[in-house]
Parts: structure tokens; sequence; C-alpha cells
DNA sequence: TTCAGCTCTTGATCCAGGTCAATTCGCGCC
DNA sequence: GGCGCGAATTGACCTGGATCAAGAGCTGAA
């Protein structure tokens, strides 16, 4: 009867568990035939912390959706002066639509699960289906509202409140079911300091000694430099400068 | 005949010559029929340099396509320090679909001339028309590239470097007739210093010292503080920071 | 023409965050 | 356990850009 529920019962890689849990992705979108043929071309893969998905001006011959993990995506300068531009969680949708080739570094900052088709599958998919097209325009319209968010961080915000955001926007993608009433939240940081650095536009150790002066008044915790409480939300959003 | 022609040699207010010339706005993907509905419902407006045309966090009941002109769009903290997260030109679209808020501040940055749609109409036809949406997809897909290019500017370069990327961007926009081999380029800053401070998330002193160095480098030349003329080119591009 | 109200420039000083340099921590490996 | 190594912290110092403060240049109105 329900032939989605076929496709992933059947061992076909896992297509869209992911995405409708969370109704987005691209493959909530697709009639059953369009997910069959789509579940025949696509793969599961897992790709290590560190590696390289798409390398900046390469071609990219294939999107993903983003099942488990997070994907930091990047643009350096000729000397080496790195950005992260974008990260990416799961469900969320990866690759540039009508592009040969990517404008930015992709690399998997943590363990990542994806879940990847070529790129002419997607494509012959999206003239032939306005819902799909539909669901790739509303995602793309979230990450220009994140970046716009981000731009006021980077152009505008101090070193301390760059940092408390940065924590609360870590917070609220990795636990999307903590709500505002909480006090108390805990995480595991998903980049590394060097990472963060290059997300906020500042150096290693100004982020260290955010954090260190975070814990030093209480606002947070840390365990094994990536376990993070937060004691008291409201302080830290008080911090991010709203 | 063409009825598309019909409609714009009838009167009915300008729709689609600023859009279709240049194969960008929305005019463009739609059929005779919904062109005449929509532009029934659009109106020819001009907007005097400075006026507010949406306020943060107010509703939006209607989309734009910029004809003329530079359109900001800024994000403000509580205690009032601003960032330009965006700029608009024709033949630009403006509005955010499916949200009823703006989550940014729109500002006519010099006088601007618009060609204003009400929200219900856009929406209706964007149900029917996978034209419409596909047009609005790729614009949207244009200003998340141009974005994370400015987070890269605003995050990783120096002040000067910051100056010298704004004005190309500037020049590319003002004169998309320029080519690479020109090596004098002219136009007139839609922006005053204050506008670039915070486009480039510095100072007016700061953006004002970076202009005074790079006239004394001869890089470039202004008169009447507006009207740049850029020596050569290359010299720019190279303090841009590639 | 003069004046008012701006925008822009220039100078002097200050400080947030960068740079350079040790430690120290965490963790896998022998 | 001890060792090695990359990641993180901490300290001392420096500097690019902010801040504070004059002044100069435009523009428009009377």
């Amino acid at each position: 009867m329900n032939l989605r529920q076929d496709v992933h019962t059947a061992g076909i890689p896992v297509l869209c568990q992911a995405c409708e849990a969370r109704h987005r992705g691209v493959c909530g979108a697709l009639d059953s035939d369009q997910l069959v043929a789509l579940a025949k071309s696509s793969s599961k893969q897992t790709i290590v912390s560190g590696a390289e998905l798409v390398g900046d001006m390469e071609t990219v011959d294939h999107y993903s959706n983003v099942l488990a993990g997070v994907v930091k995506l990047t643009k350096t300068l000729s000397d080496g002066r790195q950005q992260i531009v974008g990260l990416q969680f799961a469900p969320d949708f990866l690759g540039r639509p009508f592009k040969t080739e990517s404008a930015v570094n992709a690399e998997a900052a943590t363990n990542v699960s994806l879940c990847s088709f070529p790129k002419a599958a997607i494509e012959r998919m999206l003239k032939q289906s306005p819902e799909l097209e539909h669901r790739l325009l509303r995602q793309t319209l979230k990450e220009l509202d994140e970046a716009r968010d981000w731009m006021l961080t980077l152009g505008r915000k101090t070193a301390s409140e760059k940092v408390a955001s940065f924590l609360l926007l870590i917070a609220n993608h990795i636990d999307p079911t903590m709500n505002e009433g909480e006090e108390k939240v805990t995480f595991d940081l998903p980049l590394t300091r060097a990472d963060i650095a290059d997300f906020l536009g500042l150096t290693i150790e100004t982020v260290s000694r955010q954090l260190t002066k975070l814990r030093a008044d209480g606002v947070i915790s840390i365990e094994n430099n990536r376990h993070v409480t937060v004691a008291r939300r409201e302080r830290l959003e008080a911090r991010a400068g709203h």
C-alpha cells in the first residue's frame, strides 16, 4: 500500500526517514514512482569528521541530504584566512542547484551521515515536480535568513556577544525540542575551537578566553572541551546582544 | 498578437520591461493572462532616498520589483548598532515569500522606482506558475551566494580590503556592461559614508580614511563625495584581497 | 551673500582583540 | 602506567580600528 514505506523496508538506501520526520529535505515532495527512481540511484554514506565533501571550484556531481552530523561550508582567502559561511544540520539539503561548480568548500565538522543522489537525477525531478522546487526555495530562504542574521553578528557584535550567540545557535539546532522555559540545556559542541573562531571571525585564543569568562561567570560549564551545560539560558541570551 | 507588449503599450503600469530586459524579476515567468491580472493590481511608485519601505517586524502586504535605484536591507541591535545585510539593485525582487513579517528593515538608499503588487496576488500566482517559483529560487540562490561572499568580507578582511571590495561590488552592479579589460571605471556611490560603514561593519571615520588612502595612492579619485573614478581596476582588485 | 545643518575629513588617543609564546589538558597508543 | 601529539588555555605584548574631538566642504534657504 504505502510504497514509500516499502522502499525503506526493502533495504534500499535510507532516503527519507530523517527528512520526513522533520518535514524538510527533498523527499517528502516526491510521489512514489519518483521516489523509487531516486532511491535506486541514491546511496547512503558515512563521512568521517574532517573529510572534505566538496572542494571550492570543484565540479559538483551530486546532491545530498544530511541525515546526521554537521557540515561546515567555508570560504578561504588566498593567504589562508578562512570564514565559515554556513552550517548544515540534519535534515538540510546540501548542494547548489543550477551551478556546475561550488563557490564554497564543504567539510564534515563531525562524523556525518549523508544520503546522496546524482545531480542529474535531482535536476530531472526538479523539472517534473514543482513541489520539490518549492521545498528547495523554502530551504534556500531559510539559509538566506540565517546568513543575514549572521552578518549582523559578524559585522557588529563584540567577541563576547559573538561567542554567546554561537552557543545559542548550536543549542537551538542540536536540541530543537528544547523550549524557552528550560533553564538548563546540555549539548556537545560540533565544532573545535578553530572552527568556532572561523565561524565568528575571531582567533582561537579569543574564543577560548570568552568561553573561560562565561565559565568563570557561572553561565556555562564545559567538560572534556566539548560537552557544554548552559546553567541559565537567559543569561546567555542577555550576552548575545539580542 | 503579443499581449505582453499590448499590456505595456496600453498604459497599464510598467510591469516587466525592466525585468525582462535583464532576464530577471518575476514577470517573464507569467503567461499573458496572468500578466494582465497582475498588471491590474500593480502600481508603479517612486520612493525618495531615505524613506523606509518595510519596517523590521512589520507585516508585509506587498512585493515589489526594483526598477531603478538601490534599496538597503538592514538589521539593528537594541542599542542601535546597525548592519546592512543586503543591497537590492534593479531588477531585483523585493519581499520575503512565505512569511508574514519581515526580519529586516528595507530602506531606499537612493531615489527608488518600484513596481509593487499585493502579496496575495503574487502568492496566488506562485501556486499556479512553477516558472515563477523557479525564478524566485534563482534570485534567492543568487542572494545567498552574495550574502556568503559578504560574510567572508565581514569576518576576515581588513578595513582597507573591505573598502576596496565594496567599491568593486558597486562598480560591478552599477555598470554591468563594464568588462574586465576596461582600465577606467566611473560611477556614483549609491550610499553615504554612514551606509558604507554599516555595510562593511566599520565606522564612518575608518571608511573615510581608507578612501583617502586609495585617493592618495592614485587608485581612485572622488568628486563631490559621490562620483568615483577607478583609475586602474586591477589595483583595486589587488587590494580587495582576492 | 550669509548662515544653518548636514556630511565628510583629519588628528589624537584608547582599547578590544590579534599575535607570539609557553604551558597544560585530553586522549590514543605502546 | 608513561609517552606523544594535537587541542585548548593562559599570559604578555602590540596594533588596527574605534572613539572622541575639531575642522572643512556642500547644499539649500532666506
